[in-house]
DNA sequence: GCCGTTTTCGGCCCGACTGTTTTCAGTCG
């Protein structure tokens, strides 16, 4: 087992260490990978704390930042970030100039780039693996397993045969463990299923799901359900014998007040318990992110307390935390009441990212997120015509029975043969079979016959595609055919391996014709199977926007398109949205409320999407292009 | 390294657990 096998492969550093490479072909997440690394590499060098979390603060402001900040630099008009100050400002243009960074490069020089691979061992910090690599040379997962079975490790100082022993385990740990999240439906759905479950325990008051979950982020990693009890540690024993409960990872902590434990076939699950009264501070720190509640605590500091889970404490002269008996300790039942204390309005768990919602909650320009309640219509789904599973009728008047005011039926276009897509013909043979079908709901609503739950304005299904965008860069359909469509919908499925150039050539067909509305899930990822196309993002936003074309957040579970962050930079340049389906089955339509997560987490309001409008005004939008939402 | 209607210097988010260096530093969430 030399120490080269199990070298973890390429980071961001060797890219840029290639002489020559095209700076402005670093993607932000790029670039925030290079100061996440200096920080790495500071933190095994024992570096000031504070540093390195200058380093990763500026990452993190780098890698959310809608404008492209190697193109910014390029053209002279580098943006003002939060956290870059002189210095990374200095590294940064160096970074646009030359397409290096001579400190990142010392810097990764100086230690073997495996070595941040010990950090996922549960027990190993950034200390201990600076410390094992210099006294032991240790640099690699394997080299640490070795040390650890020779009995080397104890030779350090600090580490006992015990620890030693522990580090084994871990290393156990991370080879079973595949890194794998929940999609979101799948996460929520279990959230759902722990909630209720927890109510029926004895003494509970309430219980809810915190965490990403509760932030609608795409995937989730572990879930936190809170539960408001006067007995605590019986509802902690409940949590221990729960069904589904494969072992307890530990065992109550935090005073008797927390456990985790590892659900069968599924993720942790960490339970926090609290009396009821004073949810509030408990539910904000464990609903995140963790960037969030860092801004929090920096402002309660800033107004003389000190915040944590438990609540307020005061914080005196010298500022030292008051504690101990008798210590003022100031709790809350809601949220927002806790927000109130920090003078701010309540901020809705989607924006608690760090973000800017902080300055946006200060100058009150906090969004008017839009809701699944909002939506009016879905623009994007199929039928058996296609690739769907139901038939036209079943899906329209599953919508009906929604309370949908409309469906847009979308089914492929006739080069995607993979999923039997439609010729004209067949296509004028489905205008007819819409046309019957709306003519029946016209009849029945007329005679006060609609189904239970029916839209008070009628249900109409509108007629659309997917129409194939070509690897050739031509649309699929002629625009005779296009014209006739109530809501054209356009997407890209084969061809994606084509170059930027080319595939941006083939949106900007789209997005100039004067029949397509709406682009479908614009980047084309899938959720940890198929990476996003390459794109130019800031010149397809700009072309959606200035054309009035709207772009679809996706609301499929593994595609989830756009995404929070490309939603956010699109609003940004003036883009307007719809949120659909991508219905193909009865349970599928369900996933707007996916989609709806990611638009919220984008800052999207009704506003901004056009099936929040009432069936006429919709179909009064997309009559005319530019779309004007 | 960043930042400032308290500061251009001296701060910078919190609590719990763990092991061990027996008074606290490192790790974790």
């Amino acid at each position: 087992m030399s120490s080269a096998d199990g070298q973890e492969p390429t980071t961001a550093a060797e890219a840029t260490a290639t002489p020559g490479a095209n700076p402005a072909a670093l993607t932000n997440e790029q670039v925030a990978s290079l100061f996440h690394e200096i920080a790495d590499v500071l933190e095994i060098q024992g570096e000031l704390p504070f540093k390195i979390g200058a380093y990763r603060r500026a990452a993190d402001s780098i890698a959310h930042s809608p404008i492209d900040i190697m193109t910014a630099y390029r053209a002279g008009t580098p943006p003002r970030l939060p956290g870059v100050g002189k210095a990374i400002d200095e590294k940064l243009a160096e970074l646009a100039a030359t397409g290096r960074m001579g400190y990142h490069e010392r810097l990764v020089a100086a230690v073997p780039p495996s070595l941040v691979t010990l950090l996922r061992v549960p027990g190993v910090g950034p200390r201990t693996a600076g410390d094992l690599w210099r006294a032991l040379g240790v640099a690699t997962l394997d080299d640490l397993e070795l040390a650890a079975r020779e009995g080397r490790l104890r030779t350090v100082k600090g580490i006992s045969a015990k620890t030693e022993q522990r580090i084994l385990e871990g290393i156990a740990e991370v080879a079973a463990r595949p890194p794998k999240r929940m999609h979101m439906a799948e996460a929520r759905e279990l959230a759902d299923r722990l909630v209720a479950l927890a109510e029926t325990w004895p003494g509970v008051a309430s219980a809810q799901a915190g965490g990403s979950v509760r932030r609608g982020r795409e995937t989730v990693g572990d879930l936190d359900l809170l539960v408001a009890t006067d007995d605590q540690a019986a509802v902690l024993d409940e949590v221990h014998r729960a069904p589904g409960v494969e072992r307890v990872v530990t065992g109550v902590r935090g005073g008797g007040y927390r456990t985790s434990v590892q659900l069968l076939r599924g993720p942790q699950l960490d339970v926090m318990t609290m009396r009821p009264g004073r949810e509030g501070t408990y539910l904000v720190h464990f609903t995140g992110s963790a960037a969030h509640n860092v801004r929090l605590r920096e402002r309660a500091r800033d107004l003389g307390w000190s915040l944590s889970e438990h609540g307020f404490a005061r914080i005196d002269e010298s500022g030292e935390v008051v504690t101990g008996d008798g210590a003022e300790l100031r709790t809350f039942a809601t949220e927002a009441e806790v927000y109130d204390f920090l003078g701010l309005p309540w901020i809705e768990p989607e924006l608690r990212e760090d973000r800017g919602e902080i300055e946006a909650a200060l100058a009150g320009t906090l969004p008017r997120l839009v809701r699944v309640e909002d939506l009016q219509g879905d623009c994007h789904t199929h039928s058996e015509w296609t690739d769907g599973k139901e038939s036209i009728e079943t899906m329209a008047q599953a919508a009906r029975q929604l309370g949908y005011a409309y469906q847009v039926l979308t089914d492929h276009s006739w080069s995607l043969t993979i999923a039997n897509g439609l010729s004209p013909t067949q296509v004028e043979q489905q205008r007819r079979v819409i046309g019957d079908l709306n003519e029946r709901f016209a009849r029945e609503e007329a005679a006060g016959e609609a189904p239970p739950g029916a839209h008070p304005s009628g249900f109409r299904l509108l007629h659309g595609c997917e129409m194939e965008i070509r690897i050739d860069g031509r649309l699929d359909y002629d625009d005779a055919l296009l014209a006739r469509f109530d809501v054209v919908v356009a997407s890209l499925h084969v061809g994606r391996r084509q170059s930027r150039a080319q595939l941006m050539a083939r949106y900007e067909t789209a997005l100039r014709s004067p029949h397509v509305d709406i682009i479908a899930h614009p980047s084309g990822r899938k959720i940890d199977q198929r990476p996003d196309l390459d794109l130019d993002w800031d010149r397809f936003y700009r072309l959606a926007a200035e054309t009035g074309t709207l772009l679809e957040v996706n609301g499929s579970d593994e595609r989830l398109d756009l995404d929070d962050r490309r939603a956010r930079a699109a609003l940004d340049a003036g883009c307007r949205f719809t949120i659909d389906s991508d219905a193909h089955y009865l349970s599928e339509w369900d996933n707007v409320r996916w989609g709806t997560a990611m638009a919220r987490r984008g800052w999207l309001e009704a506003r901004h999407v056009a099936n929040t409008l009432p069936r006429e005004a919709f179909l009064a939008v997309m009559a005319e292009k530019p779309h004007r939402v």
